[in-house]
DNA sequence: CTAATGGTTTATACTTTGTCTAAATCGATA
DNA sequence: TATCGATTTAGACAAAGTATAAACCATTAG
């Protein structure tokens, strides 16, 4: 993603430039992927950035905030930073740990329940987990 | 849950009885409910059980691996573990925290996506995202 | 009855992920 | 050049969970 759309975006989510946080965008948006904090901190690290750890976590947070990213709940452990914001699916691999998107179009619901009272659906999201066919 | 049936359970799971692991069970299989290992161990200690950390952590470990409950991953920052093992699908409330089964035949899918090569399914769960309707 | 065996429980140390804090730094402006 | 507000940083800290090794317990063997 060139740098003037990182600027645009950041503008856009109300978000004050620094080279840190460009920095950690270009790695996270650069394609659509999930990555952790640690990710992102390994992928600055080779890449010779100096750029701390905390302000790695401080950075991601403020996206999810902002709503540059999204934080998807995929492992109990870490959270991952899904650089599509758009409602969307996942295939979740067990055994690898790999998370793939699923375009929204690719699924469709015959049938949905009614929400509890005084809520509204914020998003609808569908996992499917995966495992090695062992045949 | 009487205790009978719950040792039923334990034998149908290949999990050998002890008085640690029928205590935990008696409360998390007590409804359905998703409990995290620290509210457990906090219901256990106000009921005058001894059981030690280890051994709450341990033993869900054990019953989640057996299928004796389900983890389920809602909170990125603790495991839940869910008394009900059937595949179903929740309603989250992002304002409260409040997370609500929705039974399997309430959701419906027209379409859903080929599986990736190399891949069987395991599971495909929906969550229905919702917050407080302000209007 | 005692000892050996195999699994379980326990305290505690440790690891990992993420947050907090206070000082240093930066960039813009006066 | 001085100042101001915000950001970055190192490092301390917190929370959740795992690992380890010793103690424990129930059962069986002698």
């Amino acid at each position: 993603m060139p740098r003037a759309d990182i600027l645009a975006l950041f503008e856009q989510h109300g978000i004050l430039s620094t080279s840190q946080r460009v920095e950690v965008a270009e790695i996270l948006l650069e394609r659509p992927q999930h990555l952790s904090a640690e990710q992102i901190l390994e992928q600055l690290r080779r890449a010779g950035s100096g750029v701390s750890k905390a302000t790695v976590y401080n950075t991601l947070k403020l996206f999810d905030e902002r709503g540059l990213v999204k934080e998807v709940m995929v492992d109990p452990v870490r959270k991952f930073y899904d650089s599509t914001t758009h409602p969307h699916h996942h295939f979740y691999n067990v055994d690898t740990g790999e998370l793939r998107d699923i375009p929204d179009e690719q699924v469709r619901f015959c049938e949905l329940p009614e929400l509890p009272d005084g809520t509204e659906s914020e998003s609808v999201e569908v996992l499917i987990r995966v495992r090695r066919r062992r045949d």
